[in-house]
DNA sequence: TGGATTCCTTGTCTTTCGTTATCGTTTCCG
DNA sequence: CGGAAACGATAACGAAAGACAAGGAATCCA
């Protein structure tokens, strides 16, 4: 994909939280760079500040913490959506995931401290961080209220009747495993005890 | 507490995530309220559209889900901290989470859409919302990670070692149990053996 | 293509958790 | 003040998850 497309869709994945004038979206674009990614390399690495803001145009993502020398999966990030290591940018501290291609990929992005200054440039970029951050506040909401409320079975099957299938039908298991809070093994037994009902 | 002492401390906490002007801070005063709550009375209702943000001034309250005729509480608040069924308001959708107050308590309260409002008429207010939102979202994050990477044991003493220890001083051990993703007797057993060691 | 690696499944064993029930204590409320 | 309700600790049991190991399938890569 060229720039020119990119820069189109990323202009209407941001219309679908703010409407921006011609004005406010050109003081983003001269800051907009095309990415490709190759599988397995990192898009935001942990102990790094990120400062990368992306759309994803192709590919898909996941993102991790380390803990005990072991990589515990609890996000992903597809075709459409947007891609940062969020946290480590809105709180200017190093990060403590790391995003990694589990595609090769491709991407549209822009430097977060470019945001950063158009939210105080302009009411709507300022509200379009307002909006982004109620978005994964509802996504994050209802994630911690699965981990509390539902069984392992229940958090699966709730996936596979969810509008996220795409996580199941893309990703190797012990990843899905991880963002569910069990082990790999304790999911494919799940999953055999769920085929069998 | 007298109106004009809580909106000064309201100010004050709105000052921790922007600096607000006298002509902002003329933009709200007008709607603020004085609110007093009993111990059990309700803050917020599930399946009812929350409109209400406050500060809560002296008291304690839990929010709670509903799931199969249980009350599975996912969080606490304290003075100084803000207070709503955020998710509601952002979403304008019914209330998925009761808040009950745990004491008698008092907050300084506004209308969301008041609020809503002033987010269009002012950057200040906008970044607000904004940052309101991160802070939020930084908590849940938080969250979601102790819940899908540590046991729940190790979830207590991090609760223990934490800025929180409010909550383990001055909430009922079974609300406790529920905010960290386990049952009542399994926290009972998890401190007999914390304890133990 | 073929060898190595990664991934998934299955089995066994141990640990932990959920459920249910009991009991003593505290708190609530008429 | 006194009975009822709520709360926390503990025990017993079954179910499920974790750890560890082994084997087969799929995938990767030279």
């Amino acid at each position: 994909m060229n720039l020119t497309d990119a820069t189109a869709q990323l202009r209407q994945a941001i219309a679908r939280f703010v409407s921006l004038t011609d004005t406010e979206w050109a003081m983003i674009e001269p800051h907009l760079r095309l990415g490709t990614i190759q599988k397995h390399q990192l898009f935001a690495e942990e102990g790094q500040v990120a400062n990368t803001v992306a759309l994803v145009l192709d590919g898909a993502f996941r993102q991790f913490y380390t803990k005990d020398g072991e990589e515990k999966t609890t996000y992903f990030f597809f075709d459409g959506h947007f891609l940062s290591a969020y946290i480590s940018c809105i709180s200017q501290r190093p990060s403590l995931v790391t995003i990694e291609a589990l595609t090769n990929g491709q991407y549209v992005a822009f430097p977060y401290t470019v945001l950063l200054n158009l939210f105080d440039q302009s009411l709507n970029w300022q509200k379009f961080g307002r909006l982004i951050s109620e978005y994964a506040l509802q996504g994050l909401e209802d994630r911690v209220v699965g981990l509390l409320t539902q069984s392992p079975e229940e958090r699966y099957i709730a996936l596979l009747e969810s509008n996220k299938k795409k996580i199941i039908e893309r990703i190797p298991q012990h990843y899905i495993a991880n963002y569910l809070g069990i082990t790999p093994v304790s999911l494919s037994r799940i999953r055999a005890r769920v085929m069998r009902q």
